[in-house]
DNA sequence: TCCGAGCCTGAACATTTGTTAGGAATCCGC
DNA sequence: GCGGATTCCTAACAAATGTTCAGGCTCGGA
């Protein structure tokens, strides 16, 4: 399997083969979309969920005086507004933060196969409620920990969901925010993010160049955080489990 | 009707009267819980939801410092966990900031009725997607508001989710939390929310006094959070369209 | 009625984070 | 390889927010 949106939804529930292959079917062929592209804008009305495929992208308001929040990453595999959107308009921004591919999906399709087929809709639900306690998350670095603990935190959760993606080198992989993007997730100035930067690169950390991070010493980057996966395991026992045990 | 969480989902989708009855039964009699109990303890199974049928509650998460984020108030009609459990355990802690009355509905109970109900299942979507966008909003106030602006949205937020709950007078209501639980909401210190809400006192925008809030002057406080209520706009028609369009 | 606990208020001071600005390094298209 | 644009880095200074502490207030229970 190719689609690395599938393969995500099948690590959050038992799809089928049938399941795989229907999911698969309402993928066009993806978009293109240069760095620092919009892959949807602010307030437009929403027909189509965008679905990352490859490269990394973001969901992000604007506020009126022209600053920026980042309000969740969109890793290849990541598929947004499914859970979120009321309002037939969309509420966020998607942007691209490198070159990225991303396939457009039918809302109304994907409603027609979730309502067909219980168990897509199932991995939906247990992917949705991973995105809200990857929020929840956010908001307690944001509202009660420094910068570094912040920066760390992040790094943590970035490492721990790329290895449900790219499991080769699993300290080891592209990171390709700029520093500012860094800080607009953050809730910090980009000045600021690289001096805290600039620390966990002296305590031997990380190593971050050309937009490639390596972390040196996980466990310590993870205690300095208080880092705890829980919240991203969305592996299908447990997920299963729960949802429906 | 009584049920305030009945009501409220009507307010999300149009549920006949045999859906709301439906509703209905899941609830057994409330349990009362003193302001600062634990209605829901992290880490617990969660075998029931709890729903807040009268008095404020919130989620929040402790960290390994002892310090603790409100992730989420939970008004009179609101329900927690349905839409963000993964794991079978608890991740956030509810606790009660009033005194509460809370019913706990059986989980299974509810995934039974959402199946064999899709209303249900659809004002229960439009609900999550509610909760999920106030979580986006709030990530934009602790990461790039100041501690004013972040009060007065807060402030904006809490009238505008009350006048679903309670019509009468708009701009008066009780606001039953310390200011030590309105830090732990903003991500500020109490002393800080203090020096803030005395500042919005001498401007004369609000009226705080034996936990309640009299609002002068909202279209200026809206103002200068530059408060957009359209996120907890979950009004029948522009839901509808949107998920079922 | 009194007492104690929790809450609010205020002040002085400490720390973190933001602001501004400029030069160095890097990347990208030609 | 060159030139422009973006990004990174550093420094000095400014502002916002946190810390500590102490006194007064409020409210509920004895």
């Amino acid at each position: 399997m190719e689609n690395r949106f599938v393969m995500r939804l099948c690590n959050s529930a038992f799809l089928t083969a049938v399941d795989q292959s229907a999911l698969e079917r309402l993928f066009r062929t993806p978009v293109s979309i240069d760095a620092r592209g919009i892959v949807c804008r602010a307030g437009e009305p929403v027909e189509y969920y965008p679905a990352v495929l490859a490269g990394w992208a973001a969901r992000c308001q604007i506020l009126s005086n022209g600053e920026r929040q980042i309000t969740g990453l969109l890793l290849p595999g990541d598929l947004a507004y499914s859970s979120r959107q009321v309002t037939p308009f969309a509420s966020e921004e998607i942007i691209a933060l490198s070159p990225c591919a991303v396939a457009f999906i039918s809302r109304r399709a994907l409603h027609d196969l979730m309502t067909e087929r219980p168990r897509i809709a199932d991995a939906l639900q247990v992917y949705a409620a991973v995105e809200y306690a990857i929020s929840s998350v956010w908001l307690v670095s944001l509202g009660r920990r420094n910068a570094t603990a912040r920066l760390a935190h992040l790094l943590c959760e970035l490492q721990y969901r790329m290895l449900q993606v790219e499991t080769e080198t699993p300290n080891c992989f592209a990171l390709p925010l700029t520093q500012c993007d860094l800080a607009d997730a953050l809730g910090l100035t980009s000045v600021h993010v690289n001096r805290k930067l600039q620390e966990l690169r002296q305590e031997r950390l990380i190593t971050l160049k050309s937009k490639n991070i390596e972390i040196l010493n996980l466990p310590f980057l993870k205690a300095s955080a208080s880092f705890n996966p829980n919240y991203l395991d969305n592996a299908p026992g447990a997920a299963l489990r729960s949802a429906f045990g």
